[in-house]
DNA sequence: GTCTATAATCTGATAGAC
DNA sequence: GTCTATCAGATTATAGAC
């Protein structure tokens, strides 16, 4: 049941192409990509990518899916129960939109694969699209663990964020223009939605 | 001085050519543009399109400058001097955040090029690009006008409305998901940012 | 102003030898 | 598995006849 070298072997290769895509869409932006060019990047020849992946989308597709998985990997950690770690409730938002923030603007190209619909020919496949489904499942239930358990202002809380991010991408990329401003961006929705967050610490301290 | 009819017949050739631009982004997608398709639409061969633009990227630019100037004309009503109508700041700045949502959702094409960088081989032409910063200042004059003269809440205001239309372009196109938040996100920012302008009047009370 | 013809270049993908 | 060779098509743009 365990693989072979020669599987492991066959993984590693398609590691490595796959992260020579993110190279080059990083670089070229995500439209860019082009057979021939990831092929140089891994010293093959186009038809060669073949052997690993059936198309063009197909390799958009696990880069989709990985980037869910980072998006997760870099989340998780996020403290959910408050009391245990001794970070309050406003604390906790803060870091969360620090770190989406963070995650997001790092990586344009990332961010347009995942979060945009900007590639018209790409389609997540099924499994792909669970990836992203339990990933958001994920974010809710930290928020639910905070107390916000409406959709609607989750989704309120999904449209702050990624605002703050696209401006940042859009209008100052590389800057801080945005950036500077989630600490307030977090205030103004915790005052909205759940001033009792405010009252049980010290305004505007954060880690 | 006047323009001769070969000028004005001219010139209703190039708004024909940039209508059908507009008609193919809208269903092809923004980077889907081919002149081949273009052509076609006017009943022309693509080479013809080069005596009236020097280029696929002019094209771009003057969608773009067209693009800012219907944002202009869409937001040019909009009042700015609260006492002269009966319209409360809150009322007013609500009726801004539905207007560039509606303008913003209805086109998601012509919102990817006035407000995202995604085209990489276009870059607005300077003329087109002062178009562009003058539609800004028209917007940081009318918020000014409601109290809101500090860049930083101008910038805050920007990525919460951008946020709004982002989410409900990308995650729910067509629908109404996040258009039902536009009234609950504005209080969100009055209420974090002039709370004043809620006090003047009844809460709740939308046009 | 519009056309035909074509340049020059790029794309994803396949067949088949080795 | 990797290659060469190639398909079949797309793209923007130009030259030059009419």
């Amino acid at each position: 049941m365990s693989p072979d070298r020669r599987a492991v072997r066959r993984q590693e290769t398609k590691d490595e192409i796959i992260a020579a895509a993110w190279d080059l869409v990083r670089q070229q932006g995500l439209a860019g990509l082009a057979l021939r060019d990831l092929a140089q990047r891994v010293g093959m020849k186009a038809p060669s990518l073949y052997s690993y992946f059936a198309s063009k989308s197909d390799i958009y597709d696990v880069m989709f899916r990985e980037g869910y998985l980072a998006f997760a990997a870099e989340h998780d950690d996020l403290v959910v129960e408050p009391d245990r770690t001794g970070a309050d409730g406003a604390t906790v938002l803060r870091r969360m939109a620090h770190r989406f923030f963070e995650f997001c603007t790092s990586d344009p190209a990332r961010y347009q694969l995942l979060f945009q619909r900007t590639i018209p020919e790409f389609v997540p496949s099924e499994e792909s699209y669970a990836v992203a489904l339990d990933v958001y499942g994920r974010l809710t239930s930290q928020l639910a663990a905070l107390g916000f358990d409406d959709p609607q202002t989750i989704d309120l809380w999904t449209a702050l964020l990624t605002g703050l991010t696209d401006q940042q991408i859009s209008n100052d990329p590389g800057g801080t223009r945005w950036e500077g401003l989630v600490d307030r961006a977090v205030d103004m929705f915790i005052v909205a939605n759940a001033p009792h967050l405010l009252e049980a610490t010290t305004r505007g301290s954060t880690p």
